[in-house]
DNA sequence: GGCCGTCCTTGATATAGGTCAAGGTGGATG
DNA sequence: CATCCACCTTGACCTATATCAAGGACGGCC
């Protein structure tokens, strides 16, 4: 139920948590919402983004089964959390959580490890928004997603791919247009294929490796 | 001597503590490098990077006194540290520290607040490398020189700026010439002057916040 | 089964910022 | 005090990607 928690942990946590689904598009929390809950998302999936005042937005990462939700915070959220399908996710009051933490070393190590994953990836994004070209970007991001695949075991070929190209788009700096674009130049390259509706098939995945490091 | 602990903290860990200096321009550690280290910085600044295989390279952040330095780690590091200035910092071997911390529950609870707040400006910097453009990107980052003159009590105008245009330029996802152009243009509006060798005047704080989000 | 809305693709054109090139500036050094 | 070097600025031009525009594909719904 509470995916990525060990027994133990379930067992300590368990007279805190409660569980919450959220339909495609909702609102988990808001930027700047007084930061109450931490999640861990058990089936699913999320994306985190910031806003610019004029709309503009960055998906500053997305969200699978297993992942938490809710660490960048201090007293209140830095990012809005939306639903990108039909999402369940377990939720901890942050206060009560921390309460327990006094008391369970280990949870806060687990947490502390947490972050500092979080923290890499953030950098390698950084490097990816600031120095990759279009195709290397859309070529780390298909990677990206086929590790996270097999990290969580599910089929890496065929490639699920949930998010729509806006999405993309706002995770990778550039517009529906180049994505578009960028991923016809795969398809007739003969890299990828689009097999349907959110699922693409890795036909290359060494050439893939090569563009993404700026082959 | 060790700028962000407190007494307490100090004691504890003065048993695992050496102090290191680093001249301009010296490797503090390397992206990929066994994760060996915690570093604080006592005095002086240092940048953090990425590279790509051709060199291309980006600056995840910029540390002073006072900040951590080594959390984005799990058995490397993930990116590469180097003197700026002349630096002093202390430095904790990470085992021991990591038992130590078994005994010392405040202390992690410490560096996992530090880890969020780092990853909060991790997701700032995100906005700004995907969505923000060149005098947004610049307006932004001398803003976030003056907050953290402000948060360390050093003066915030003039502004010290130790970091050279090509740091700059790679911080922000730029060249060096459209850093240069664009501070030119500040200078032209009358919103920042250039006062000597690495100090800039702050002219119209309110113009950059409008221009730094957007407007 | 036809209509509609959402998402995606493709083409034509524009432009922000990159690239290439040529000095300028100022502090360090002999 | 002249030279040098690292760093910065400015100009001319170029290009990757954005923008604007027009359809196409596909699933849901009546």
């Amino acid at each position: 139920m509470c995916a990525a928690l060990t027994e133990e942990e379930l067992e300590r946590l368990r007279v805190i948590i409660s569980s919450v689904r959220f339909g495609a598009r909702q609102t988990i929390f808001q930027e700047g919402d007084p930061a109450t809950h931490l999640f861990n998302v058990v089936d699913g999936a999320v994306r985190l983004y910031k806003l610019l005042a004029d709309g503009r937005r960055q998906i500053t990462g997305f969200l699978f089964s297993g992942d938490f939700l809710g660490l960048a915070m201090n007293d209140s959220y830095a990012y809005s959390a939306e639903a990108i399908s039909e999402v369940s996710l377990c939720r901890f009051p942050r206060l009560k959580l921390e309460a327990l933490l006094e008391e369970f070393p280990k949870m806060e190590k687990r947490l502390l490890g947490i972050a500092s994953n979080e923290l890499a990836a953030a950098q390698d994004q950084m490097l990816l928004l600031g120095r990759k070209t279009a195709r290397e970007k859309i070529a780390s991001f298909l990677l990206l997603l086929v590790r996270n695949a097999a990290h969580r075991g599910r089929s890496e070929n065929p490639l699920a791919v949930p998010m729509n190209r806006t999405d993309i788009a706002d995770y990778l700096g550039l517009t529906i247009e180049t994505v578009s674009r960028t991923l016809t130049g795969f398809r007739n390259a003969g890299i990828v294929a689009m097999v349907e509706n959110g699922r693409v098939s890795i036909e290359n995945r060494e050439e893939l490796e090569v563009i993404a490091e700026g082959g």
